[in-house]
DNA sequence: GTCTATACGCGGATAGAC
DNA sequence: GTCTATCCGCGTATAGAC
């Protein structure tokens, strides 16, 4: 065994590898000795890079969240970029659902998710949203966008109509939702995101309805 | 060692006390021989109660949402009754996050998640809402509601302002939310709700701002 | 219905050679 | 920076005695 002459390992392509086995198979299959396998490295190699397997999974966190666009906050109006950034939080959530369960504990001290709130709360703050109402706010943007992520609504319901037409009559045809899965979770997250920030419109505070001013 | 004369498992006990678990430490913590240990017992006498460890899983989802309320479904008007299900249906979550990537699974062929998909599409439908657009309403509650209850918003910050003040201006104050993580939770998921069946309410055929009239 | 015994593989992580 | 060797515990599940 001749020993290389030039790093097999970085933190990147450690990172990248990682999250093609999370997303293949989830967070349970990604073990220190499987990913070294895939890297065409033993598994203690990997400690020259990372102390951990915790630090991996909160790199693999950060990369995803990195890759969220937040460009139009502070520059579109509030509304409309809220739907705008949502779309692109979900994006960046459903192309990784099973790190979702992981990236909604929190941004605790990943820079990019850290980034990521200091921009929506700051943007909401600037339109003139009391600072209490911008945090529920990116909150209950934060359980929808990730609720959305999580797994898909429509894959749920098993492709055999047995199971549903004896005991649940309303659910006659929710077996045909599995093979129409991306186009019914995609219909579904669009109502409730026009849904929740029409509703959010018409609390403005000063702008809900009755006129007057927006932004201070 | 006194074999017992009666027996020491049924099927509750061992839902029970596995619940207990996932609970406490999470879904990975579940193991047929802590659950044994737990239950008093060796880890193989779970096999004669179920036939995998999978199906204890099951099991556990299915308790927890058949303890959700649907009693308002169907008789209240759907506004109020999709507010006051989607409180019930958060309560039931919230009690149990570490168990909600798997109810978001989808309900698959829980009786309970079956039963409870039935009682609000029927509702939507009942009240008027086309299929279609049932649908895709029973989908964005859900959406929501998971997120909510799949870990605190305020939770996933930590108490320390010296992480923040430095680099995210906005955050300046976030460290506080750890500390009144339920009521910021609490108060995000009203207004979240509030806002989304608001908004759910002007799209309501023959009442979303048109024609017919509704509460505004 | 519960037990003992056991099969067999995977898990994270460390020490120390090269 | 990567390797080999190794520690030690935990995981699901089965067979067969009582």
């Amino acid at each position: 065994m001749v020993r290389p002459r030039t790093p097999l390992l970085s933190r990147e392509r450690i990172v990248e590898v990682a999250t093609a086995i999370v997303d293949a198979e989830g967070l349970d299959a990604l073990s220190t000795r499987r990913l070294a396998r895939e890297l065409g490295v033993q598994a203690p190699s990997l400690y020259n890079h990372f102390a951990t397997k915790e630090e991996i999974v909160d790199a693999i966190g950060d990369a995803i969240v990195a890759g969220v666009d937040l460009s139009m906050l502070g520059r579109d109006p509030w509304p409309q970029a809220l739907r705008s950034w949502a779309r692109a939080y979900r994006s960046a959530f459903r192309a990784h659902p099973n790190v979702v369960p992981f990236l909604a504990r929190g941004p605790a001290r990943r820079p990019a998710s850290l980034r990521l709130a200091d921009a929506v709360y700051g943007a909401l703050v600037d339109a003139g949203w009391p600072p209490a109402q911008a945090t529920r706010i990116g909150a209950a943007m934060r359980y929808f966008v990730a609720g959305s992520a999580l797994g898909s609504f429509a894959l749920g319901f098993v492709d055999d109509p047995s199971l549903y037409e004896a005991d649940y009559p309303h659910l006659r045809d929710a077996h045909r939702l599995a093979g129409r899965h991306a186009q019914v979770d995609d219909a579904a997250f669009e109502l409730g995101l026009d849904a929740l920030v029409d509703g959010l419109e018409r609390k403005f505070p000063s702008g809900g309805g009755l006129g007057g001013r927006h932004q201070e």
